[in-house]
RNA sequence: GGCACCAUAGCCAAGCGGUAAGGCAGAGGUCUGCAAAACCUUUAUCCCCAGUUCGAUUCUGGGUGGUGCCUCCA
């Protein structure tokens, strides 16, 4: 019995789809003027977790992540840049190649990480059709209005509105910080669609003349386009609860007169040495930023995979060498339990069993990394490790390749230079002269290998 | 000002009514010429104060302290 948390109700629910043995979902994909950080990584590997479980529960899975490739404007009062602009401008690239360039650094991220492409990844301006139908069918039917400077959702048409995050407006209007636009009818009122200046460097014919579409219809087109009025999952991340989703909320139900989406699932944020990380503030880092100090994107996948996803995330590079030591020892054992003679544990069902059980009480990862490290402490047994390797079904962390990578590793890649250091440092142990032999091996140490002495003689690997 | 989340060992992190999983680091040991690696052993009464209960880390109320969102961000 597989339980989600459901951010709209703010509890746990017995999963049921709508179609049975189906699975429809809908995640917040990236929009692409930039590399997607770690922080984005987290809430994209809590995506694929998400998945993984669902798979390993025997669902089939149909699901969408957007590729947002047009620059929203930033607030409904159409203060700042547009993003995709503002990089395009900065890198002299028209917003049509920078849209590619981080759309393929993307998926590569993705890739590195393991994580799962989904079934379907439009790009938001191949439905740019789909969304002024969307925002026409709202017009017509009243919650949608006509400015100067665009279309705009009449909130107070729409009598749920904050049903989501639990605000209420008129307490969020007492103390609201933004400026108000005198031409919308309610503070909180959202764009549908903006009308374009000039020199705005996207835009699309429409009813309403050329411009763009508003930063959240997005998403309600495209879930509708793909999944239909009705689907079971709609994921993103927790900054996104307040006005994006309510937004989206907003739109979807005021068009079909019912709720679209079963279970919100939001992943929390990823912090830096205990601070807000974010691309305005710069304090940012890229997986390829990771692999320069030599860290492994697994390391990374399974640093994320030790934290609940409803919990905030600490990211130092002191955790981080952490997890790349502990999935280290994790594949030593894993690799022992492959090579080992016996092929039973008697207990191996309780492992099986836990480690479901725990995945199924809304994706409680850690709990189930630490059922793998309780039977990896079992006696060695081929059972062991077929546990571990149903069990990376969820984890990704490549269990399979890591275990046989490791027994090869060593003769291949070892350079003549350090296996002649390593026999000289031999000769020099034989005839006891110690100093010698030490003074070898840390030349080989600072070469960036390692010696291990071991009863069959030495072992080199890398560091 | 509003809304939300969180507070468990040096660090990370599960558990959420019956006296605390797991990982990293540390300590002791086995091994080693010494190391390294590996392996074994070992390390907590759960922010504070009330209350409910036979019993609370786990429930309720009140504090205190973090963090996020309300403005582009996953």
């Amino acid at each position: 019995m597989l339980k989600l948390y459901n951010t709209l109700t703010r509890q746990k629910e017995v999963f049921k789809p709508i179609k049975e043995g189906e699975v429809s979902m809908y995640s917040c994909g990236p929009t692409v003027y930039n590399f997607a950080h770690i922080g984005n990584m987290r809430t994209f590997l809590f995506v694929d977790t998400l998945r993984r479980v669902l798979k390993y529960n025997g669902y089939r899975l149909k699901g969408v992540m957007n590729i947002t490739d047009v620059g929203h404007l930033e607030s409904d009062s159409d203060t700042g840049e547009d993003k995709m602009q503002a990089a395009a401008k900065k890198e002299n690239r028209s917003p049509y190649e920078i849209a590619e360039f981080y759309t393929k650094a993307f998926f590569e991220d993705l890739k590195k990480l393991n994580i799962e492409r989904p079934e379907y990844t439009p790009k938001a301006t191949d439905y740019i059709n789909q969304m002024i139908d969307f925002v026409q069918k709202l017009v017509e039917k009243g919650y949608g209005y006509e400015t100067s400077d665009g279309i705009y959702f009449d909130i107070s048409k729409f009598a749920e509105y904050g049903k989501l995050s639990g605000i209420n407006l008129e307490d969020q209007i007492a103390g609201a910080r933004v400026e108000v636009n005198p031409e919308k009818r309610n503070p909180f009122d959202f764009a549908l669609w903006k009308k374009a200046p000039k020199e705005h460097i996207m835009q699309w014919p429409s009813p309403w003349g050329m411009g763009y579409p508003g930063w959240h219809i997005e998403c309600s087109a495209l879930g509708r386009e793909f999944l239909g009025e009705e689907f079971d999952i709609h994921s993103g991340g927790v900054d996104h609860i307040p006005i994006h989703h309510e937004n989206e909320i907003a739109q979807t139900e005021a068009l079909t007169g019912k709720p679209a989406v079963r279970i919100w699932m939001h992943s929390e944020f990823m912090m830096v040495d205990n601070g807000k990380m974010s691309k305005s503030l710069g304090n940012t880092y890229t997986i390829s930023d990771l692999e320069k100090r030599g860290f492994d994107p697994m390391d990374f996948r399974y640093f994320c995979l030790n934290t609940h996803y409803r919990k905030k995330l600490n990211f130092t590079f002191e955790g981080l060498e952490g997890a790349k030591i502990a999935r280290k020892r994790l594949i030593e054992q894993l690799t022992a339990h492959k090579n080992a003679q016996e092929t039973d544990l008697p207990n191996i069902k309780e492992y099986y069993q836990k480690f479901a059980e725990a995945i199924n009480d809304d994706l409680n990862i850690p709990l189930a990394l630490g059922v793998l490290w309780t039977a990896l402490k079992e006696p060695k047994s081929k059972a062991v490790y077929e546990f571990a390797i149903k069990a990376d079904e969820v984890l990704g962390l490549k269990l399979k390749e890591s275990a046989s990578d490791v027994q090869r590793e060593p003769e291949e890649i070892i350079p003549q230079e350090i296996e002649e250091l390593a026999r000289q440092r031999i000769e020099a142990k034989k005839a006891k002269n110690y100093a010698l032999a030490d003074e070898l091996r840390s030349q080989i140490n600072s070469k960036g290998y390692i010696i291990i002495d071991t009863p069959q003689g030495y072992k080199i690997n890398k560091k």
